[in-house]
DNA sequence: GGCATTTGACCAAT
DNA sequence: ATTGGTCAAATGCC
């Protein structure tokens, strides 16, 4: 057993190890102008991959007993604020057990960060497909915002355990935070929670909300893995893309039509920046199944939205990026992290000029998906990448 | 009336 | 003692 967390250690080591040297290799590259793309490109999916490994070792090797939801889609929140952070134990006792009432169930779980574009007086997140039930609200000490509790609606007919729990961002109001706890054994669950086994890709769709929105009804689409990338390939021009976002489980497939849309408002000096990939799903997707509201005649928007929070290459690209200068070596790849959770690599190449548009794909450990063009399209100082496309 | 949400109280962990 | 998570009675909504 010692012997057991002494190799897992070294394959820790070994694959941050590797990162390092490949990261060296990739900065030595930059700063090279006549190293090829292709090269970079290469390093960055060697380095992620290494990464990759070593997180999900650690994952594993930390949460004995916590059904293991996806190949790792854990991004813990900070280990700075109270109480998530630790060594959490369950404390198990049957629910159907009236007499013996449990508390606090296990701390393990994994957040995504969820930006509500548009901000339109949204009070809350958009629905993520599940159907849950609310069964308290807390103030937390430091957060702005209460943070809410929810269960699956099928706790009690199908004892379902999943939760999650929903709280707005301190900084950022549009933003948030929503950690899901346990994994949903309902019946609910097939349509979007893939097994264990093949946990890449989750594409939610929010269901269109209540309130009279300004424009369409939105839907999240969100992607929900912890190494994402976002790859261009050589391709000049596909006129105007059809777009097929497709998910690894039941062949989804999500024709879209993409509108221009981006928001890179936050962008400033200290590199944040929020690209929003914005889309028009104009057919009914097999996911539409398993939203009431979807109506085939009916247009939904679904928003990727990510923020690019540090040191990216990206970010760095963007610092000289004066479009009315001509660029002269700006690197042609970038590395991004969307919302810690998965990673993002635009190519955009010729990014001085505007109306480009690139084949890109999703690669994600080892999978890759069609999703569309891409556009660049430039405002003032800021890069926008845009899809467009139109649905079938 | 039935269901979901709200909210103060309670409990466990620290 | 303080804090986060849950319970359950009260309340609100359809």
């Amino acid at each position: 057993m010692e012997n057991m967390e002494d190799r897992e250690q070294k394959n820790i080591l070994h694959e941050l190890t590797q990162g390092r040297e490949l990261a060296r290799q990739l900065l030595t590259h930059l700063n090279v102008p006549s190293s090829s793309h292709e090269a970079r490109e290469f390093l960055v999916t060697k380095i992620l991959t290494s990464h990759e490994k070593a997180i999900s070792m650690l994952q594993r090797g930390s949460s004995v007993g916590e059904p293991q939801h996806t190949g790792g889609t854990v991004l813990r929140m900070s280990e700075s604020p109270p109480s998530l952070a630790g060594g959490p134990r369950i404390k198990d006792s049957d629910p159907e057990h009236g007499d013996a009432p449990r508390k606090r169930k296990a701390v393990a779980g994994w957040t995504q960060q969820v930006r509500v574009s548009a901000g339109v007086g949204l009070e809350e997140p958009l629905d993520d497909g599940y159907s849950w039930r609310k069964y308290g609200q807390k103030g937390i000490l430091g957060a702005k915002y209460p943070r809410s509790y929810y269960r699956c609606i099928h706790r009690h007919d199908q004892s379902c355990l999943a939760t999650k729990q929903v709280q707005r961002s301190n900084e950022d109001p549009t933003v948030f935070e929503i950690t899901y706890r346990g994994t949903h054994t309902c019946a609910q669950a097939p349509h979007i929670n893939p097994p264990p086994t093949s946990p890449e890709i989750l594409l939610h769709f929010q269901a269109p909300h209540i309130n009279p929105p300004p424009i369409s009804p939105e839907i999240l689409l969100h992607f929900q893995t912890t190494t994402l990338e976002v790859k261009t390939e050589n391709l000049d021009t596909q006129g105007q893309g059809d777009v097929a976002v497709t998910s690894p489980h039941q062949d989804a497939f999500v024709p879209c039509h993409l509108f221009q849309k981006e928001e890179f408002d936050d962008m400033n000096e200290d590199k944040k920046y929020t690209p929003v990939v914005s889309s028009l799903i104009t057919t009914k997707s097999s996911y539409a199944d398993n939203l009431d509201d979807i109506k085939e005649d009916k247009k939904y928007t679904p928003v990727f939205s990510s923020r690019i929070t540090t040191k990216s290459s990206y970010a760095d690209n963007l610092d000289p990026l004066d479009l009315n200068a001509d660029p002269p070596d700006i690197a042609k790849e970038a590395l991004v992290q969307c919302d810690g959770i998965y990673h993002k690599e635009f190519l955009p190449e010729p990014f001085a000029e505007e109306g480009i548009e690139k084949q890109i794909t999703l690669e994600s450990q080892g999978m890759v998906f069609d999703v569309g063009t891409v556009e660049m399209k430039s405002s003032g100082e800021k890069i926008g990448v845009e899809f467009e496309a139109s649905g079938q």
